[in-house]
RNA sequence: UGGGGGAUAGUUUAAUCGGCAGAACACCUGACUCUGGAUCAGGCAGUUGGGGUUCGAAUCCCUGUCCCCCAGCCA
């Protein structure tokens, strides 16, 4: 797959937008042109599929740059964190097919380093020790609607903060007693940034660290340090995060020097029909719902491995959701359908009868076994290799591939007919054995066809489905565990009042099969080989499986068009009526004024007076009107500019469309040109100097901080005029050279035109009239 | 109610100075088939609402609506 690709980033459209940020920070060379990500998680779970999207993102990243992903265990919390977590997730990455090479770190082989920076941002006064308790810092924080208040012990001297600090480390308090925090903002509307917790204090045995420490940082404090120790230049994690950005920032710019690492989130996995919380599926673990983080049904990546994913399924399936910042949830269709899409090339094709139905063939002789040939691949596979299977005068066949009483569309065996048998001959159903008082199905009697062997079915036959089947003296008794989706709801997150995710499980998650016959070519079968049973799906051997005991996990079905067509398990038709009832909404936008605008008019006579002149006296829209009186500097900017002599229309569009953007980060003052050369650009478009196009052009320059519109157009040569006959051939030319193009549009295809209008715009540099140019354009299209 | 982020077919997404709204999965039709699988061909279907600027808006401006995150001494 991706071995034969080269490292070298490709330029392409499609590129998410993380990776886009990578490839213009190494265009830039910003951290001369190297690139460095980590997956960071803390070892308190195991690893989910919502981790493989951010284990292929950063290693992924990693590999398209031609640069490094570190494996960092972010274990700064003592009281969750565990070896067998390490182990487990080392594991796992490994497994998906992602090397970290040497790279593998602990933010607790930092704790030296990140304690020295703590004394180091409190010897500059940007940390203190805080002695309130977890109630007091919670009240003085505020709530998101109110401002936080320092607390009292805020503006404690470095040397006292520096004290308590070094006693906090060794060992004088207890738990609680104190808390470093960062010297933030305690009114800060971003709640995280209201002195945040740098250092708390933990009397705890560390997994690694042991008893060396009593005080850990918290993940704000410590992994932008990590990061930064690392030489991280992208450090990705998901949105959740993004307030903690500010924090991340402050902490670098006090400690390190650009280019250090930047931080960029992205929207982590939601997968309909499972959950991705690692504390609820500990849950799951604890109070075994499930047989544990390996359970096949779990969406962990043991669970995956053991339900028989392939990492190649994973990788496809993180490929294909792609990485954005929109909340989401993806269909659980897309990971069935990645890991049939790799199985389909690469999983045997064996017979399995789950459900045994005992066929005589009346006129197979008693004692004959003949063994025929079988391939393991479909023709449409291009791989080679078959097995033996041997037909004898029992067999078993699927239940469900016999009906009494069928369809008009069915086309495997009923009384009377026909139904081919994989591999084999065709058999006709003779005589249908019951059960005299339940009126089950006991047997099927059935006469093969000798001379059916290989034959198409044309020639009057009926087409049949080929059915799998197993010789009943040979066949091997297997366990089949049939697994479903965990949950009955696709949000399990979602609960009503007084539930919880829990009780939404699927209690038919799993359903295992014990008298399962698979064909005896299986006997050899090794835990971990993977099948398709004919017509039922994957199979994985588990590794319950015991010499003479075979134990197969399905991974997925095989899709079924039949059932599906017949509203198998998931009927609800969509509901219609629902499209009445979401209808019109009579929304008459009133181009509804801001608050903002209103009160400052409300608190200025004169911004008051000059909206209403400037639409009674200036014609302009209430909107404009409103926009330009929202503060005594934009209005005055407004008649500054239209003191050169623009009308107000243009004026006002101009000040209404194109300055708003540079007033969202800007003050009128702050403008890089003036309200004169605005005033300028206005006239300059009234008299036709330049075009609308153009006019765009100039206003950019001038935005950069170009100067003069008049100088503008002069050195851009916007003001040069195309003639008639010069537009003719330009457009002749540029029409010549997309005949495709030019025969979609005389197809038909008329939305075509605004491309052709670009294409000549570009080529006559943005002099020509774009009205003129789309006249010229349909009278030669037309032609 | 403060701040931050988000909204393009049913779903996940693409559209790099404003210039062809494209793909995958799902669904529907047909072809083919010793898997009601796979494959192939075709089809359905979309820019969060309203207004503005422009020859031209998913993209720029104004204004609504909806969704997610933040008040752990978790990460």
């Amino acid at each position: 797959m991706s071995n034969s690709e080269t490292t070298t980033p490709v330029r392409r459209e499609g590129l998410d937008f993380i990776r886009e940020i990578v490839l213009r920070d190494t265009d830039a060379g910003r951290y001369a042109g190297r690139v460095a990500t980590r997956f960071p998680p803390e070892p308190n779970g195991y690893l989910h599929i919502g981790h493989a999207k951010s284990i292929a993102l950063n290693f992924g990243i990693a590999e398209d740059f031609g640069g490094v992903c570190h494996l960092r265990f972010d274990d700064t919390n003592p009281e969750t964190e565990d070896m067998e977590y390490v182990e487990s997730i080392m594991r796992d990455v490994r497994w998906l097919g992602y090397d970290w090479g040497d790279n593998l770190f602990f933010a607790s082989d930092y704790y030296d380093q990140i304690y020295e920076f703590a004394e180091q941002l409190i010897m500059e006064g940007k940390a203190y020790v805080d002695s309130l308790d977890e109630e007091g810092i919670r009240q003085y924080r505020g709530t998101v609607t109110t401002p936080g208040r320092p607390g009292p012990y805020r503006d404690r001297t470095v040397e006292e903060n520096l004290d308590l600090f070094r006693r906090m480390r060794a060992g004088e308090f207890p738990d609680g007693a104190h808390v470093l925090r960062a010297k933030g903002d305690l009114a800060a509307p971003n709640m995280k940034m209201r002195d945040p917790l740098l250092y708390r204090i933990r009397h705890m045995d560390h997994y690694r660290t042991g008893d060396k420490w009593c005080i850990y940082p918290m993940y704000d404090f410590a992994h932008p340090v990590s990061d930064a120790i690392e030489h991280i230049t992208h450090s990705v994690c998901t949105l959740e995060f993004e307030n903690n950005r500010a924090i991340y920032d402050w902490t670098l710019d006090n400690l390190y020097e650009e280019p250090r690492p930047h931080q960029y989130e992205f929207a982590r996995l939601n997968l309909d029909y499972t959950i991705m919380s690692k504390r609820k599926l500990l849950q799951l673990v604890e109070e075994e719902y499930v047989a544990g983080w390996d359970d096949p049904r779990m969406p962990t990546i043991a669970g995956l491995r053991r339900r028989g994913y392939t990492p190649e399924a994973i990788r496809l399936f993180c490929q294909r959701i792609g990485v954005d910042k929109t909340n989401s949830r993806v269909q659980i269709e897309v990971l069935e359908n990645a890991i049939r899409d790799d199985l389909n090339a690469r999983a045997p094709r064996v017979m399995a009868v789950l459900r045994p139905l005992k066929v005589t063939l009346t006129n197979f002789p008693a004692d004959k076994v003949e063994w025929l040939d079988a391939s393991y691949w479909p023709r449409d596979i291009d791989k080679t290799g078959s097995r033996q299977v041997p037909l004898t005068r029992e067999i078993y066949i699927e239940r469900s591939d016999f009906d009494v009483n069928p369809p008009a569309d069915f086309t495997r065996l009923s009384p009377g007919g026909e139904v081919r048998l994989r591999n084999a001959y065709f058999i006709r159903c003779d005589e249908v054995v019951t059960d005299p008082t339940s009126g089950d199905v006991l047997e099927l009697r059935c006469t093969y066809d000798p001379h059916s062997m290989g034959k198409p079915s044309t020639a009057g036959r009926r087409r049949s489905t080929a059915i799998q089947w197993v010789s009943a003296a040979h066949a091997l008794p297997a366990e089949v565990r049939l697994y479903s989706r965990l949950f009955t709801v696709a949000n399990p997150d979602e609960v009503e009042e007084g539930k919880t995710f829990k009780d939404y499980l699927n209690p038919q998650s799993v359903e295992v099969v014990s008298d399962a016959l698979v064909e005896p070519s299986l006997a050899a079968a090794n835990a971990g080989e993977r099948f398709q049973f004919l017509r039922h799906g994957y199979f994985i051997v588990d590794e319950d499986t015991q010499p003479g005991r075979l134990v197969f996990n399905r991974i997925v079905e095989l899709p079924d068009s039949y059932s599906g067509k017949r509203g198998g398990d998931d009927p609800a038709p969509k509901a219609e009526p629902a499209r009445q009832a979401a209808a019109p909404e009579p929304v008459e936008s009133i181009g509804s004024l801001s608050e903002g605008r209103e009160r400052a008019r409300q608190a200025d006579a004169e911004l008051a007076a000059r909206y209403t002149r400037y639409q009674e006296d200036l014609g302009l829209a209430a909107e404009q009107a409103d926009i330009l009186t929202g503060s005594r500097d934009l209005a005055d900017f407004f008649e500054t500019a239209l003191g050169v002599g623009g009308s107000a229309r243009t004026v006002a569009n101009l000040i209404t469309n194109d300055v708003q953007r540079e007033l969202k980060d800007k003050s009128v003052a702050e403008l890089p040109f003036t309200a004169t050369y605005l005033g300028e650009l206005a006239q300059i478009i009234d008299a036709g100097t330049i075009n609308s196009n153009a006019a765009k052009t100039v206003y950019a320059e001038m935005a950069a901080g170009g100067g003069s519109p008049k100088a503008i157009v002069t050195k851009l040569g916007l003001d040069q005029s195309v003639d008639a006959s010069e537009l003719e051939a330009i457009i002749a030319g540029v029409l010549a050279g997309m005949p495709d193009k030019v025969g979609e549009y005389r197809g038909g295809k008329t939305s075509l035109l605004g491309m052709f209008t670009g294409q000549v715009m570009r080529a006559t540099g943005n002099k020509a009239d774009p009205k003129q140019v789309q006249q010229i354009l349909k009278r030669q299209l037309e032609a």
